[in-house]
DNA sequence: TAGTGTCAACGAAAATCTTCGTAGTTCCCG
DNA sequence: CGGGAACTACGAAGATTTTCGTTGACACTA
């Protein structure tokens, strides 16, 4: 049975986002930060944050009475495991493949671009 | 309705690549591709093909009386499409953070990073 | 022309994913 | 204490995805 590397499916992965940016947290205020994108019903949100439990991928304090939910995994491991993922299933693991698409069709600001070579020349240099 | 923009599920983007790689193929030479990577029945695939054909996704050529499967969009519009909305769900947009996770933990080889960086150095020149 | 193999159509089962309603518990306030 | 608010648990309904089995049409061949 592995644990960790799955991957969360559409509706989990906004529930992660909110985890992540907001840290732990109880349902109600889950459900706070997704009724404000999206209209979804407060056991909606619940059940989700359940079965992300019975799956392991959050875990859940329950000393209050309102648990309170954190993911187990940091954000930057789960979205490896996404994006290398697809760059496997679509990209057949070119990055430059990915990146090109990623990047069609979108303006991109000099700073990003900038960055990306930044990205480029550390990773080259931390690789060996 | 809207025919294209929709995103192809797992098993069907496997069928997209077959289709892709080896252009307009029947129900057989579908499968003999899938089946050669893991196990599938032959009338698994035939039934995917006829539920993309139904969305739109493959259109088919029924002269034969094997038909003809081929994919509606260019290979390179569907990735566009992919990689594009994972951006936003996952990376909030950021290309530079996309690229940091995909190449995260894996040995990427020298003419990898050679290409990427051919590759910006072309988008800003493009972008304007 | 009867037998054999190939193929598409259909439908249904199984597995997941998504969304809630309802019920029961606990806690606080007057 | 009694009532309402806030919460979790449970379970079920619907939607979607995935996987095939079965059936009937065709077509080639001995």
């Amino acid at each position: 049975m592995k644990q960790t590397p799955q991957k969360p499916t559409v509706s989990e992965l906004e529930i992660l986002r909110v985890l992540w940016t907001r840290g732990p947290s109880t349902v109600r205020a889950v459900h706070e930060a997704l009724a404000a994108q999206k209209a979804i019903g407060y056991t909606s949100v619940l059940k989700f944050l359940q079965i992300m439990t019975a799956k392991g991928t959050v875990r859940r304090n329950e000393e209050q009475r309102a648990h309170v939910y954190e993911a187990c995994l940091p954000a930057e491991q789960t979205k490896r495991q996404i994006a290398g993922d697809m760059l496997q299933r679509v990209f057949e693991g070119s990055a430059s493949q990915l990146m090109l698409h990623a990047l069609a069709g979108r303006r991109t600001p000099r700073a990003e671009i900038d960055e990306l070579r930044r990205l480029l020349d550390e990773h080259e240099r931390n690789r060996r």
